[in-house]
DNA sequence: AATATATGGTTACAATTGTAACTAAATTGG
DNA sequence: CCAATTTAGTTACAATTGTAACCATATATT
């Protein structure tokens, strides 16, 4: 008569474990973007991924971001109504918009990108750098493990 | 005249890549205890905190799993309501109630730790064991860092 | 002891979110 | 060429969430 493991400990559990970092880590970025211009998380996220890689789709800041497209339809919306980005229908296919940001945009990026490495400098500066590679290499195994939502 | 770094590559920034990992990692999970209980998340990780550590109140489950309040509120009405834990005035501080799974609570939390069991199995099933225990290393690190939300 | 402050927990309300249904355009298959 | 299916993106609606206000009780200050 074997007998099932009954007990989970959260602390070895690696789903609890990083939701747990995760929200932590993103609550106390949030503070910076949304003291500083009212933004939502989402909107941070699209407006990253266009600063950073220019002209995209909101399906493509989707699979970037691992947002759901409603989340992204919403946060592109924003972000256009308040100028920073423009969207431009393809004239091949009509249903694609490519989003790109507008000067504005990119200057708010740019102010953000700032709070952003400062953030990333504050939490490295806790770690030694063989502690931050391992961040690193740990971070890398996780995303090749393609976890998809079936 | 110096120049402020203005890209950021999101791909390295340890916010971006941690929640992108958390909200794939945790939604696949979620479909378990979805699929087989109707719970929540934050009703998930309420039983799963009474289930490890037996009586908790309300504020040491928010400590321990890093939720609000009002979540964890909600979540242990649900799971009260459902008859899986039940509640118990403290005689001498009669603002705190101590929570505790019933042997029903205690049932289905034994089910939903195997389903946790496997699903951690299948996720470390395509990890080297070096590369294991490289993340368990790097969430010892991060989780070092203890992040509050001011 | 009386008032002020703090703590555990709940709740009302507003904002955010996800699901599902939708529009519009494009592609496929007969 | 037309109906059926797929894809990009939006929107209505319901569920989930967070903020702030709130009870009730306990502790601290005078």
């Amino acid at each position: 008569m074997t007998k099932a493991p009954d007990l989970l400990v959260l602390e070895q559990f690696l789903p609890f474990r990083i939701s747990r970092l995760s929200e932590s880590i993103s609550l106390k970025f949030a503070q910076y973007y949304k003291r500083e211009y009212g933004m939502t998380r989402p909107e941070w996220r699209a407006l990253a991924a266009l600063g950073q890689l220019g002209t995209l789709t909101s399906t493509q800041i989707c699979q970037h971001s691992n947002m759901h497209k409603t989340k992204v339809s919403r946060a592109v919306q924003a972000l256009s109504e308040r100028g920073w980005l423009k969207r431009k229908r393809d004239d091949t296919d009509r249903r694609i918009e490519y989003l790109q940001l507008t000067p504005t945009g990119k200057k708010r990026y740019s102010k953000l990108v700032g709070l952003a490495l400062q953030f990333q400098a504050e939490l490295q500066s806790s770690m030694s750098s063989s502690e931050l590679s391992t961040v690193n290499k740990a971070l890398s195994i996780l995303e090749k493990l393609e976890i998809d939502a079936d």
